[in-house]
DNA sequence: ATCCTTATTGCAACTGAGTTGCAAATAGTG
DNA sequence: CACTATTTGCAACTCAGTTGCAATAAGGAT
């Protein structure tokens, strides 16, 4: 992804554009699984960018609606951002991980309507305002 | 629930009986909730178990499946045992998780056949092997 | 282009959940 | 009662993530 369109994307969710969030929302944007924080820092390799600057960028984009944050199995936070085939990424609070029991990443992807309403009739009395569907399993590059 | 019927819970998850034991299974045993590891110490009160002991009578517990782990978005962990009308604890890896926005509750309880196959055709080349579902809502008890 | 205000960055020190190692105590068996 | 394996408690530690604060930089106004 061209550099001014990383700065388009920082705009559009009214972020400051700065070295360090075009850095890491470079990361971001060419993976298509979510990353812990310590993937980004290897990833961002020479630049270096402080651990601190990482943790609050992160949450800065995820408060923004930027990217989404998953709690692992194991207490690690995950980031990833959803983007849309014209490259503008897209929140979603209906969606769905998939976690590969072999290579450990984590995949998202939004769910249908008719998943949702199945889930959301689940119990009488719980009001369900949001949602999140894990799925562990094994991806397509580890059968 | 009595003395015995929790010791009985122990031997038959093969787990020798202690104090510790009895008295973490019966704060999990009362309640309808997942509990972390900071309620449970504080339901216990008095008779006041060491930290790192709770810890791994927790983890015991969760790896002889008498009770699960739940991983919450904020990072901590929730252990909560399921019981049926018997009172025999169940494992059950495809269950749902309820958190409730407004006391931070979780409850669990299983999903159907139904719901789950149509999580499982989410997308193709992805092998589903385990699942977990998370609302977010409002519970009975907060509306 | 320069100034000004506010947001961002980096550093150091801190917090707190969870772990490790080890010695003392205890359950369960014979 | 004695013996062995397990469990417990304590102290010290690890490590992800946070807080406070001073220095720096973005972006709008002049």
């Amino acid at each position: 992804m061209l550099h001014s369109e990383i700065s388009d994307i920082l705009k559009k969710f009214d972020l400051k554009v700065t070295p360090v969030r075009i850095t890491v929302l470079n990361v971001l944007v060419n993976s298509d699984v979510a990353l812990s924080h310590a993937d980004i820092t290897d990833k961002i390799g020479d630049e270096s960018v402080d651990k601190v600057t990482l943790y609050r960028t992160l949450n800065t984009f995820n408060e923004k609606g930027l990217i989404h944050k998953v709690a692992t199995e194991d207490r690690n936070w995950l980031y990833a951002i959803m983007l849309e085939s014209n490259k503008i990424p897209v929140s979603d609070h209906d969606h769905a991980h998939f976690i590969c029991n072999s290579c450990e990443k984590i995949f998202c992807f939004p769910v249908s309507e008719h998943t949702q309403s199945g889930i959301a009739s689940i119990k009488e009395g719980f009001k369900v305002l949001e949602q999140e569907i894990r799925l562990h399993g094994i991806c397509p590059a580890c059968q």
